[in-house]
DNA sequence: TATTTACATTGTCGTTACGTAAAGGTGTAT
DNA sequence: ATACACCTTTACGTAACGACAATGTAAATA
């Protein structure tokens, strides 16, 4: 039995354009070409288009199907594992993905029927989501899985009213550190008070303090532009000024 | 604060590569260009940005984002809710990929390790799993769920004997055919004994046997290029063919 | 000051797996 | 003879950039 480009389609339930890409990029060639330059398939190719299409219907990329099918020796299991992987990878994404839009939908919904308290705590959850979504891995792999539980935990269990003191704190904070930095001086008192309001601030999620960490943090926020540019944002330079005066505050040598 | 591609590239994270695409899509245009014909972002272009990359972090394309971005009054939430149910969909399609995989990594290494019988059990699992994927839906749409789970139950609770006798008594119908088929007569005694065997094959998985679903299904040879493919492989217009022997068997009117 | 280095610009091609014309030749039925 | 279905190649479009190339500009250094 011979086919042309259009009964195979029909018969396989692909295009035409697919049979024709498909010998295009070498996966599946006709048996002959007639006179009239019409591609004709045979029996052979019925079978290898099943093959492309079972791999197909998996997920796999023509060019691995075309490595599976054209090596005779290549391991087409292992290739599947590998498959496999790359899906519940992609799998764990959308489940990630999936969960942040509904939180999101959730927030949204609620701000119509959310009670203040409950907008409240929805409120922090987002924080220390958003956080962990930017941050979560390099800190974690800095401070431990301990710490940074303890802290988001901390973070979770403040009530409004810390909430706000520690807001008014880190507004406090950045007031101070640009009254500093038009000092210049990081070894000023200036500085070193807000330095000092800093370690406060810290102390609200912190479980424990350490200069060693204190200052571990301030070096961060020059070597991460994400951090630098919060500090930044007003006053470009600041990140690394208040580095310098937490250096100083913590005794650290720069 | 002022910021150039480079700068705010490294704040937010991303290319200049794309903060040049998105001014060139016009999702985030720079505030300026100075007189070099550099762009120049500032603060109301970085809040934007983080406004894009939340969305894109949620996996919505860059030209919802701007219509979702540039519409003041565009309904966000809805939009996101819409987009939930295509990540719930892609979800959806992702674990039946991976299932299949997995079912077909099992049979591979199967292979090495199952016993014959269980071999056996497999196969005819794929067998009808192919059969699902392939026929399920336009075969449960026609025949009920009911009919299809029975046919399929009966077909797992076959025996070896069972079942190799149905293939045997398959390639007797086919060979049957393909000589009914060159008396060129429906109606005569070869093709009549053709459509008798199909009956007897059919019983080996229907639950109960009708005239009108004989002939039904015997429509659908001819109608589904799929199935034509299968007794048209080897003689072209078997399938119509054996419909119409089948019809006058069942006493159907063609 | 001259030169290097870092960064800026536009433009173009490549990526996946085809869909969708366009322009023109072929096969078959009426 | 003509209509109509089907074939061919060529080539642009898709999403969201990455990776060059060729060239101009700003800042740092010898």
């Amino acid at each position: 039995m011979e086919y042309t480009v259009q009964k195979l389609s029909h018969l396989a339930g692909v295009s035409s354009r697919t049979l024709r890409y498909y010998d295009e990029i070498g996966i599946l060639k006709p048996a002959r070409i007639n006179s009239s330059g019409y591609r004709i398939y045979g029996s052979t190719e019925v079978d290898r288009l099943q093959q492309i299409l079972f791999y197909r219907e998996l997920g796999v990329g023509l060019d691995n199907i075309k490595t599976i099918l054209t090596e005779p020796d290549f391991d087409g299991l292992k290739a599947l594992q590998v498959h496999r992987e790359k899906l519940l990878e992609k799998k764990e994404q959308l489940n990630v993905l999936i969960a942040n839009v509904e939180k999101t939908i959730a927030l949204n919904e609620g701000r119509i029927i959310m009670s203040d308290r409950e907008k409240f705590e929805g409120f922090k959850q987002k924080l220390v989501d958003d956080n962990e979504a930017k941050y979560g891995q390099e800190i974690r792999e800095k401070y431990g899985d301990d710490t940074v539980n303890k802290s988001n935990q901390k973070f979770k269990g403040m009530t409004q009213e810390q909430y706000d003191a520690m807001t008014k704190l880190a507004k406090e904070i950045n007031e101070l550190l640009y009254a500093a930095f038009r000092t210049g001086d990081p070894a000023g008192e200036l500085a070193q008070k807000t330095a000092d309001l800093h370690r406060k601030w810290l102390c609200y999620t912190w479980d424990s303090y350490s200069k060693e960490a204190h200052a571990g943090l301030a070096q961060m926020y020059v070597d991460d532009p994400r951090f630098t540019a919060y500090y930044d944002e007003k006053q470009p330079g600041a990140a690394e000024f208040l580095r310098d005066a937490i250096f100083i505050y913590t005794g650290q040598k720069a």
